[in-house]
DNA sequence: GTCTATAACCGGATAGAC
DNA sequence: GTCTATCCGGTTATAGAC
């Protein structure tokens, strides 16, 4: 709109950089909140005030609820793609998959909003991320997979199916951050330390490579 | 109300009946229904018109939408608790196990729906149902992981953490239920037959137990 | 770009007839 | 026990001043 040609180019670098800032904002705090109480009883104002800021400014930067919902679990998937490198970057299967499951598991420590967004997202049955699923999810996987067949006819795993490798090392680690407060319930009522979650990393490595026939 | 002492009991055993089937119905109906919104997102007029009554029956029989979601919440837990025996009844590692598993995810393919409530009720922290997952999980858990400590004890499994062991076996289970709709799209679109969801039993069994060390 | 005020809508719960 | 009509509170989204 204002967008004259007389505007200086710093003001519009400085004004790009506060939309960022306040869409950032926004976002975090919109993960928070849509992981405590679902995409719909996620309300603007109460993502407004997690923000610190009002509410029309929520809808100023993201039209409407929905797309801003849209932007926080696209922006979490891609964190998820981004544990990829550790499996692709080694033939080993051993230091891949260890690598692979530390990476989610660190992960599900660190963001576990997003990991909560994410699941209830599918458990809905995705109705708002379900292209974006096909799109993204299927190559990515099928890739994979086929890393994993490879290794089993080489002989350097047992034959397994790779898809339910996959499930059992998803469905395990984002557990860690999905059912938190289950896990918390059973360890005393409290929250687990770095020394504990440490240990359930080293677990899950160990169970889940001692199961596919590797020795650590 | 309309209680008099001159009720023949005929009556009021099968007003009694019909109490329990709508309860039932409007139960069954209200599970699809949080599983597919979420707390927030179900209606109470969806769940009527799910279960062929009009809203006002649903508050009838159940005061609040809470009450109504409390009572469905409880009802899964129960039947969760009901794939312990063959946990229970077995003193083999292998069969006990591998009958736990498999019982878990018979659950996960017969009532996927009850899985997904309970699931979106732990991540949000369980504010409905936090003091019934006190009380009945907490010594459910302990007798159960006392048991794996002793066959540890006894060399017959391998030195795991019990906690783990029980957090990879929930996880993976459930995931069946929770992520179905990922699944589905990973499995060329289609939902996993009766074949393969059984063959999916048996390579979770065996990558399970032979991760603690057990031979099939 | 920010914020107050408000329009338009929807859903839980209930009153009261049958 | 069943059902229609309705009230009331709360939510999304926007209009328009600053």
């Amino acid at each position: 709109m204002s967008e004259t040609g007389s505007t200086p180019k710093q003001v519009r670098t400085s004004q790009k950089k506060i939309r960022e800032t306040n869409m950032k904002r926004i976002m975090v705090a919109a993960e928070a909140v849509f992981a405590e109480t679902g995409f719909k009883g996620a309300t603007t104002d109460a993502i407004a005030r997690r923000a610190g800021v009002p509410k029309a400014n929520v809808h100023y930067y993201f039209p409407t609820k929905a797309d801003l919902y849209r932007k926080v679990i696209e922006d979490v998937c891609e964190y998820w793609l981004a544990a990829a490198p550790p499996f692709d970057q080694s033939d080993d299967p051993t230091e891949a998959l260890c690598g692979y499951i530390r990476a989610k598991m660190d992960q599900a420590r660190e963001r576990p909003n997003g990991s909560r967004v994410w699941a209830m997202e599918i458990i809905r049955g995705a109705p708002v991320i379900d292209g974006y699923l096909h799109d993204v999810l299927q190559s990515w996987f099928e890739e994979r997979t086929q890393k994993i067949e490879d290794w089993i006819k080489l002989g350097k795993i047992n034959p397994i199916d790779p898809r339910t490798l996959f499930y059992m090392i998803w469905a395990t680690t984002q557990h860690y951050a999905d059912f938190a407060h289950q896990i918390q319930v059973l360890n005393e009522g409290k929250p687990l330390s770095d020394e504990q979650f440490a240990h359930a990393s080293d677990q899950v490595c160990q169970i889940i490579l001692t199961g596919i026939g590797l020795k650590l």
